[in-house]
DNA sequence: GAGCACTGC
């Protein structure tokens, strides 16, 4: 007796996501749906414009607010909201209104450019805020805003904007919150109604349970592709290859399904097979992570498998490191996981636990990322906007104080935050105006100190990319080899900057990535974010020089931005284990960095990435010495006994 | 011997 539901005979209830919603499915899904660009993928692949966001900030603004500030994921469309609704005629009349990250809008205000563009004065109180709590997951909160009056209501009557609505009375036009679903959501059209069916009782592996429910949704029901929602690239490959396996058992099954992956890892290409129209009688099951929840959209999706789980980071203010964990999702996840079998028309959602875990279990929203990530972005924002008192600030998502007291010790050592917390001058101030992380930002400055700012700032937007190598599973002593082509004694690092070298060399070139494995697109991003900060450089009055063959130079500069960092190789460790200098925390070279199996007695990461080990990633040999010369208010009240022999 | 997902200038 399968465990499972049986598709259109036994579903043991039935509801409709429109209950539980008030009337309409969803509207906007992602934070790129936003009326001014497209999701980075989608922009390239469909070209298609939406126009969500535009309708719901412009009926706020008529409505509404006297002053507006509105959270946004992009600079690109941070800076094209204020001119769409300049081109309305609504920035004159004594409305103002400005926009800003949704980090930086956690502080209430703007960032002094777009204060000035927009004519508000920092520190002002305001009308309205549209705010996103979570940044990753801003789709969820912008589904509330977009579809649902009560919602909207609600946000409004949040005591925080309430505070602010009463400073402002005297306006005429922000009295009563609306009563009805606003217009705007006629003018978006709604989305399908996805019936939602539970398991009985819960299953033991939602592998298991994906696979036999994909099977049986295609078994039993008519034509439509299937979208299925696992937590990794490990799980989600186990998956395609179980289906295509149980396909060829059944012979009913062998010639219908077309099983595809989906997470970012994957090469261009294998993501664009997603898009290619389902061949004639085929059904296609795209077996995806939550890229798919909210960042990419499938159209002739009418199926949705939620596990009910993905990976998400957790960040440890006591330990500094950030988890990566395999984790339940909450309801709004689900809600946006269904509705993604709604797009084209009426669809199905299966999820692989009980309604009884829904309803009672389950949480109705995500843990806000600001209670949940490294502070230290956040709190030199707040510095540079003049506020100082950190730990009494009114957040609207107060994160845990031990984020904050974190935060404000790496600042300070980095030198960013002087002894009574203050920004330094002037390198607190440039730091602020690097939009990186602040490690980051200090490695570049001290760049300037080693004369080797051609090279650091092509070492800081590879940084700032997820990866520059293209995934290579089956390929894997090809892409091996390839990396060998490039990999520097001295690190990751290093061999950045001989690929970007290699890259430039060959004309920047495509042919030439795709034949050393590496990711076309982000190179192309990486020459374009090196020329943003060259000219962020010039601004503070420094030139570019490179220090040509003198890698010592580049790799102190490095060291002066994330000493923090240092880990020490265990004396008789057979297994290649390090111990960081801060917490002696156990940790190993990520086996995708070039000193994977070197292990250097010294070396400073850019990044920890925990899974079933600590790992390090972007990892860079070091002379000890350096610590104590980059920092040595850091390490000499930390290790007194640094100079004993390593 | 391993990689949830976004973004900024």
């Amino acid at each position: 007796m399968s465990k499972f539901w049986k598709p259109g005979t036994e579903r043991p209830r039935s509801s409709l996501i429109d209950d539980e919603e008030g009337g309409v499915l969803f509207v906007s899904a992602s934070a790129s749906s936003s009326g001014f660009g497209y999701s980075t993928l989608e922009r390239q692949r469909q070209r298609l414009p939406v126009f969500k966001y535009r309708t719901a900030i412009l009926y706020l603004v008529e409505n509404h607010a006297t002053t507006i500030i509105v959270g946004e994921t992009g600079s690109g469309k941070t800076t094209q909201i204020p001119q769409f609704l300049k081109e309305a005629g609504w920035a004159e009349g004594g409305r103002n209104i400005a926009c800003t990250q949704p980090r930086r809008l956690a502080v209430q205000s703007v960032s002094a450019r777009v204060a000035e563009e927009m004519g508000v004065k920092l520190g002002e109180e305001v009308g309205y805020t549209i705010r996103f709590e979570d940044v990753t997951n801003s789709g969820v909160t912008m589904i509330k805003f977009l579809t649902d009056g009560v919602l909207l209501r609600e946000m409004m009557d949040d005591p925080l904007l309430t505070k602010y609505r009463k400073r402002n009375q005297g306006d005429a036009a922000n009295d009563s919150a609306p009563s009805t679903v606003p217009a705007i959501l006629s003018v978006e059209g709604k989305g399908f109604t996805v019936e939602i069916y539970y398991l009985e009782e819960p299953c033991s592996s939602y592998l298991q349970a994906a696979v036999d429910t994909v099977l049986s949704i295609h078994d039993k029901e008519p034509v439509g592709d299937i979208l299925v929602f696992l937590t990794g690239q490990d799980d989600i490959d186990a998956a395609v290859q179980l289906i295509n396996e149980n396909a060829l058992d059944h012979r009913s099954h062998s010639s219908g399904l077309l099983v595809l992956p989906l997470y970012s890892g994957l090469s261009r290409s294998d993501q664009d097979l997603i898009f290619a129209p389902t061949p004639k009688g085929k059904r296609k099951v795209v077996i995806s992570t939550n890229i798919a929840e909210t960042s990419l959209t499938l159209d002739g999706v009418v199926y949705v498998v939620d596990s009910g789980f993905s990976k998400q980071r957790f960040y440890n203010p006591i330990t500094d490191i950030e988890n990566l964990v395999v984790a339940p999702i909450s309801k709004a996840s689900a809600r946006q996981r269904a509705g993604r079998a709604g797009r084209v028309r009426p669809g199905k959602c299966f999820r692989l636990y009980t309604e009884e875990y829904f309803m009672k279990e389950m949480s109705a929203e995500a843990i806000p990322e600001m209670q949940r990530s490294n502070l230290v972005g956040s709190v030199i924002q707040l510095k540079s906007l003049g506020i100082d008192n950190i730990l009494g600030f009114d957040w609207p998502a107060s994160p845990p104080p031990e984020s904050m007291v974190r935060a404000l010790e790496v600042l300070y050592s980095l030198g960013v935050l002087d002894e009574d917390a203050k920004l330094t001058s002037p390198t607190g101030f440039q730091v602020a105006e690097i939009p990186l992380d602040p490690m980051i930002s200090k490695m570049i400055l001290s760049a300037n100190t080693y004369e080797c700012t051609e090279e650091i700032i092509t070492i800081a937007a590879v940084l700032s990319m997820q990866s520059i190598w293209v995934s290579a599973r089956g390929v894997q002593k090809e892409f091996d080899e390839a990396k060998l082509r490039f990999a520097a004694a001295e690190g990751d690092h290093v061999t950045y900057l001989n690929v970007y070298k290699g890259f430039i060399q060959s004309g920047k070139s495509s042919q030439w990535c795709y034949k050393n494995y590496i990711n076309y697109h982000a190179m192309k991003k990486v020459v374009d974010i090196r020329e943003q900060l060259s000219k962020l450089l010039k601004r503070f009055g420094m030139s570019l020089k490179s220090c040509e063959r003198d890698t010592q130079k580049l790799r102190k500069a490095i060291v002066a931005g994330f000493f923090a960092n240092s880990c020490h190789l265990e004396a008789y460790s057979q297994n290649g284990m390090y111990k960081t200098i801060r917490h002696s925390q156990e940790v190993f070279i990520h086996p995708s960095s070039v000193l994977f199996r070197v292990n250097p007695k010294w070396v400073i990461y850019h990044s920890l990435v925990s899974t079933d080990k600590h790992y390090m990633r972007n990892v860079m040999a070091i002379d000890p010495d350096w610590l104590t010369e980059a920092a040595p208010h850091f390490y000499q009240r930390k290790r007194p006994n640094l100079s004993a022999p390593f």
